[in-house]
RNA sequence: CGGGGCGUAGCGCAGCCUGGUAGCGCACUCGGUUCGGGACCGAGGAGUCGGAGGUUCAAAUCCUCUCGCCCCGACCA
């Protein structure tokens, strides 16, 4: 239990509550953190704290650092504006592109604002750690990031400016470095956990960074970015673009070979288009999509990817296949040359360039495709027959798959990326020559790890997962306060009455929002509603004749089934309620 | 960066098509009546109509340029 403030009076706060939302607040959490008075836009992603918001970042901010320093990581303060030389040594400030915010000093050397730390912790322990001795460190900061994202959006759930939590581990070899990492996934268990989130823990896709090893903590909410899998049966759990999918084992079938036949689908190119023009499944068509790669064996070249008609490419696995850092789908004029048709008609059989086919393409019996002609499909498609291609997972996974763990069916969530956290190797010491000497008395590049909490995003997380129409319903290790006090009418026994509970509760360390205002009950209601404080205890003359106030849980949506709780005990209880959901 | 949309009082909007010098609701101030789920009556205060230029006797309104913001997509903690 942290140490409470003095109670605050809503006469004195500034909580400026909005009936109306602005109209570009689309997600609940931007809504709602609008209307509360959490916060007030000033530009595109970026964002003004008012009193209410500060607390919950600043709760959130406190389970972090709680639970870091448990994990025996060290807490510094990088800086945010970063002199251009440490980027220039990795190759970032060219790789990084318009997402970094760039500026100038007057003497006209270049600057930026830090994205994300990797050089500048890195450079800190070159120059400080020599020896295995000092190993394994985890240095970590809570700081402000500046990303000049391209599209921010959804209020605190991107934003140009943001608060993030990032540490960085430092071990002898990867046995350390794995080590470090599990220490780092348990304590963001308890992260997790203790900030009252439902979440999953999902093997993510390593990006370019190349990290080995690697996992998502998304927040589960139906308005999340993210698109995951999770097994319903055992712990498998993996972001669409990273998820493996088992094949499905081949039906056998008795019927004959079918022949392959051309036929005429006048301006009918979209597969659900041609399904019904045929009189077919779409799971009997062949979906082929014209890719071109970004890199690779394959650079300026086009290829196909084929997948069964009711599934879809996934463009992750594609570039793998392909050997490829990205593949775009082709334009219109590259889908033509390849295929010397108009865009709809692409098909794998006398397609002249690389053929990649998933294996539930490939077991389709007598599929349906494009002819690479404008205008025309052709039936009866039998693959390693009519036509061949490299045989390779490339589909996205779906609900209902089965899991390539145990075999069970996948469910499929959407979730907002709370943490990440992976492996990087030895990528940036190697590159900026943060070395030690070991026990062997040979110099070895340290072997880092990255894990990073957003932590402003978090706030909105934890929103879009908890509210109703109303408003927030805040779990409360991070409610900016622990109990909303509603004084109902002006009665002097009833302002007797509660500032006397007022003060045992705030003796009793809970931290208590106290409205005071000379409102009708209603407004009090509403406001408390939208502010979404966990517990709101209301004092009016009615239930105090009988020695009592009411509690009722932000969660209770009946007024009526407020619990009755006599003012003699009122603090003990509350105190021992709040205690209770802090777990 | 591609596509779409929006900038008029603190917030939500109307007015623009068909130019005549700005209006509604909420919020705010004052008075009164109310008082357990966003009260009512009356009286007020508050707007460079995003900015610049142009057309015109006259521009929120028409034209050009520009800035900002939002949504979808591409991209990402």
């Amino acid at each position: 239990m942290v140490a409470a403030r003095p109670i605050m009076r809503a006469t004195r706060a500034l909580i400026p509550t909005l009936k109306e939302a602005p109209a570009d607040a689309v997600n609940a959490s931007h809504a709602l953190l609008l209307r509360g008075g959490y916060v007030r836009r000033v530009g595109a992603g970026i964002y003004e704290y008012l009193p209410l918001g500060l607390r919950v970042l600043r709760r959130v901010e406190r389970v972090v650092r709680e639970e870091m320093d448990r994990s025996g990581a060290l807490e510094v303060l990088l800086p945010a504006l970063l002199p251009a030389d440490y980027f220039k040594e990795t190759g970032r400030w060219d790789v990084y592109g318009d997402v970094l915010f760039r500026l100038r000093d007057r003497k006209g050397s270049d600057y930026h604002l830090g994205p994300t730390h990797e050089e500048i912790i890195t450079d800190l322990v070159r120059r400080e750690i020599r020896s295995y001795r000092d190993l394994p460190k985890n240095l970590y900061q809570v700081q402000v990031k500046f990303r000049d994202e391209p599209r921010p959006r959804g209020g605190l759930l991107r934003c140009r400016e943001f608060l993030m939590k990032d540490a960085y581990s430092f071990d002898r070899d990867e046995a350390g470095a794995q080590a470090s990492y599990d220490t780092m996934r348990a304590a963001y268990r308890r992260i997790f956990d203790r900030l009252g989130l439902t979440y999953r823990i999902v093997a993510a896709d390593s990006g370019t960074i190349g990290g080995s090893t690697s996992a998502e903590f998304q927040v589960l909410a139906d308005s999340g970015e993210d698109a995951i899998v999770a097994c319903s049966a055992c712990e498998y759990a993996a972001n669409v673009e990273a998820a493996t999918v088992q094949p499905s084992a081949p039906v056998a079938t008795d019927a004959p070979a079918p022949t392959l036949a051309k036929v005429h689908t006048p301006g009918h190119g979209a597969i659900a288009d041609v399904a019904t023009f045929l009189g077919v499944a779409a799971s009997q068509m062949l979906k082929s999509l014209v890719y071109s790669a970004k890199d690779g064996p394959s650079a300026g070249q086009t290829v196909l990817a084929v997948v069964r008609g009711d599934h879809e490419v996934n463009e992750v696995k594609l570039a793998r296949a392909v050997g490829a850092s990205e593949v775009f789908l082709a334009t219109d004029a590259e889908v033509e040359r390849a295929t010397g048709s108009k865009v709809g008609f692409a098909g794998p059989v006398g397609f002249g360039g690389t053929v990649f086919v998933d294996p539930e393409a490939a077991a389709v019996a007598s599929g349906v495709t494009g002819a690479n002609e404008a205008d025309h499909h052709l039936t009866g498609v039998v693959h390693g027959r009519d036509y061949t291609g490299t045989l390779v997972d490339l589909r996205l996974a779906a609900a209902g798959d089965p899991c390539p763990t145990c075999g069970a069916k996948l469910a499929s969530y959407r979730g907002i990326e709370g943490g990440h956290i992976f492996i990087l190797g030895t990528h940036y010491s190697a590159k900026m020559g943060a070395r030690f000497l070991d026990d062997d008395g040979q110099e070895k590049p340290l072997v880092m790890g990255c894990y990073g909490i957003g932590v402003s995003r978090l706030v909105a997380a934890a929103i879009e997962q908890n509210h109703d129409a109303d408003g927030i319903l805040w779990p409360m290790a991070i409610a900016p306060y622990h109990v909303h006090v509603v004084s109902i009418g002006a009665d002097a026994a009833v302002t007797t009455a509660t500032e006397t509970l007022v003060a045992e509760l705030e003796a009793r360390g809970i931290d208590v929002l106290w409205d005071d205002r000379e409102e009708r009950p209603g407004v009090k209601f509403k406001d408390a509603d939208l502010i979404g404080i966990p517990l709101r205890v209301t004092l009016g003359a009615k239930a105090l004749a009988s020695g009592n106030v009411e509690v009722k849980p932000r969660t209770e949506r009946d007024p009526k089934k407020a619990e009755l709780v006599p003012l003699a005990g009122a603090a003990d209880a509350i105190a021992a309620r709040v205690r209770a959901s802090l777990g």
